[in-house]
DNA sequence: ACAAGGATCCTCT
DNA sequence: GAGGATCCTTGTT
């Protein structure tokens, strides 16, 4: 099993919240290599996908408010968690404003502590299959819809903490987001670490730099 | 109150 | 590569 050397230490300091309230587009690869901590499990952030504000078709919040997205526009720093396809809950990140419906989706990660915790939440699955697509990450860390506007960035049972950014970053289209217009399908807004096998669908991903 | 469909995952071929 | 699982959210009546 092979685990990279991105241990950080159990006291990393958690993200702050104004490192979360800029624009989700800027978030999403400045998540990469960042902690989740439950308890013993301690995930590293290895693929995101950024929805931003306030133009995105493919973003929750293009409908404006409801019950559900409520957390997208509150305080960047809370968790927004959707169940999809009435079984997976998905874990996003909320960015920007307040008053702003944006988030990052966290669709993989590279488990860094607590494996054995995670291949039993994963019926005992083993390998980049563990970790590698939404549903996937909210099963490792045991989420539900009930932990929807968790706060990410107080010391609490799910954390958001500083770890070792990425060498390099690849991008491509977002997944799964057919019913979006055109330029929104298109657009490069789906982020992972270069190389990492703890990444769904990597064929569309190719190298990106910062502008 | 109802019908439709989803930012997916797993199994099987 | 295809299809089923499974249920909540949403928009409409």
């Amino acid at each position: 099993m092979d685990i990279a050397d991105v241990s950080a230490p159990p006291d990393a300091a958690r993200v702050s919240a104004s490192f979360l309230a800029r624009d989700a587009r800027v978030v999403a690869p400045a998540l990469l290599g960042k902690l989740l901590v439950r308890d013993e499990v301690v995930l590293r952030i290895t693929e995101v996908e950024a929805y931003w504000w306030p133009d995105d078709t493919a973003n929750h919040c293009r409908m404006g408010r409801t019950a559900r997205n409520a957390p997208m526009w509150g305080p960047a720093g809370n968790a927004y968690v959707y169940l999809c396809y009435g079984l997976h809950a998905m874990l996003n990140v909320v960015t920007d404003a307040e008053g702003e419906g944006a988030a990052v989706l966290i669709r993989g990660c590279e488990p860094v502590a607590g494996l054995e915790t995670v291949r039993a939440r994963r019926r005992g699955l083993d390998g980049p299959a563990l970790l590698n697509g939404p549903g996937k990450v909210g099963a490792a860390l045991a989420l539900d819809s009930t932990w929807s506007g968790h706060a990410l960035f107080e010391r609490s049972g799910l954390e958001l903490r500083e770890g070792v950014a990425p060498r390099a970053i690849v991008a491509g289209p977002r997944v799964g987001i057919d019913f979006a217009k055109p330029r929104d399908r298109r657009a490069r807004l789906r982020f992972a670490i270069a190389g990492s096998r703890w990444v769904s669908q990597r064929a569309t991903l190719t190298p990106w730099r910062a502008h």
